[in-house]
DNA sequence: TGTGAATAATTGTACTATACAACTATTGAT
DNA sequence: ATCAATAGTTGTATAGTACAATTATTCACA
């Protein structure tokens, strides 16, 4: 049925499908660990997960407004505006207009949102640290690079709906 | 006011610092990425996420029950009882009493819902493959073995609650 | 063989997270 | 001056989820 050809490049697309099966799994897993942490990390400290992301966010931005948290967050406008409801009534952050735009507001933490941002912050970067050092040194190179142009493809390509026609094979070849 | 050797030891944590904010910049957007990818896939097909994930499930599993499927899915059983509810009344399985235990169901996939299963396999398994073809050949072992013990690491650590006082640093050391 | 603990699933209730549409207030372009 | 654009809020709806209480069944064992 198949040519001597055909039958050499099943082989290799055998290995490149389990290969692709085990990507699959692992980012599966990945992702639900990590969002298992997340949640667990979140309601340890008395705020959602979604407020701890929100502070974690004000806290990286140097200018924020619920726009551009929005932006950030990925999430609508008024999503952040109950967000930020929540966070101004527990004390986390502080929401003031802006002087220049009377339409904007402008998001800060407040003292005690300082300390959960810079809190979370060590404890995350701790973390991802001791997740890092279980990694052979020698391999963390290949290893962040390569995690890195997965990421780049899925930041690239997360514009369109990935429907069951159309697996999405070659739609990121621009740079 | 640090010695020499201090002052070394703080070039490889810088080193190692950097790695793991990479580390937890890319996971975060691998994780967001994935997320919006599934929740995309799923609208697209008429189905929610939750419910996508439990016919995925129900596929994959010989045998399925709902508190197997909730252990799977590490969802509490009522949760599982109504997306199931939901899966029954849109057609994609099927829920049969088990004959050996009279409080045990039986679910199993429709042709409808083996279908959705099988064209979303192809579908997820054509994507990762497109991802895994970014990674030059030579690197994809190193990837996928180093990506495989993060995983590890996360599923072994998931028992704790992960507050701000107990970074999980050396809690995992068993094999 | 009867009883109580364990197990499987469901229902009642409540909450987080989220979006969309409609709205108000403000700004800016012409 | 007016009208479109922008920033944010409110009303409403839905997905997703958990926990506690409940029902039905099984199982261990005395």
């Amino acid at each position: 049925m198949y040519s001597t050809i055909i039958h050499i490049k099943e082989v290799v697309d055998l290995k490149i499908h389990e290969q692709a099966w085990e990507l699959r799994e692992m980012t599966r897993k990945l992702a639900r660990n990590l969002s298992l942490l997340d949640r667990d990390r979140a309601s340890c400290c008395g705020v959602t997960l979604a407020q701890c992301h929100a502070i974690v966010e004000i806290g990286r931005l140097s200018e924020a407004t619920p726009s551009i948290l929005a932006a950030t967050l990925r999430l609508d406008r008024s999503t952040v505006t109950r967000l930020t409801d929540s966070l101004v009534e527990q004390g986390y952050i502080l929401r003031a207009q802006d002087p220049g735009d009377r339409r904007s507001l402008t998001l800060s933490l407040t003292e005690k949102g300082r300390r959960f941002f810079e809190a979370t912050e060590d404890s995350m970067n701790g973390f991802f640290r001791s997740l890092i050092e279980r990694i052979p040194e020698n391999d963390r190179k290949i290893f962040l690079s390569s995690l890195g142009s997965i990421v780049e493809i899925l930041e690239k390509g997360k514009c369109g709906c990935f429907d069951l026609d159309t697996p999405l094979t070659g739609q990121t070849e621009g740079g």
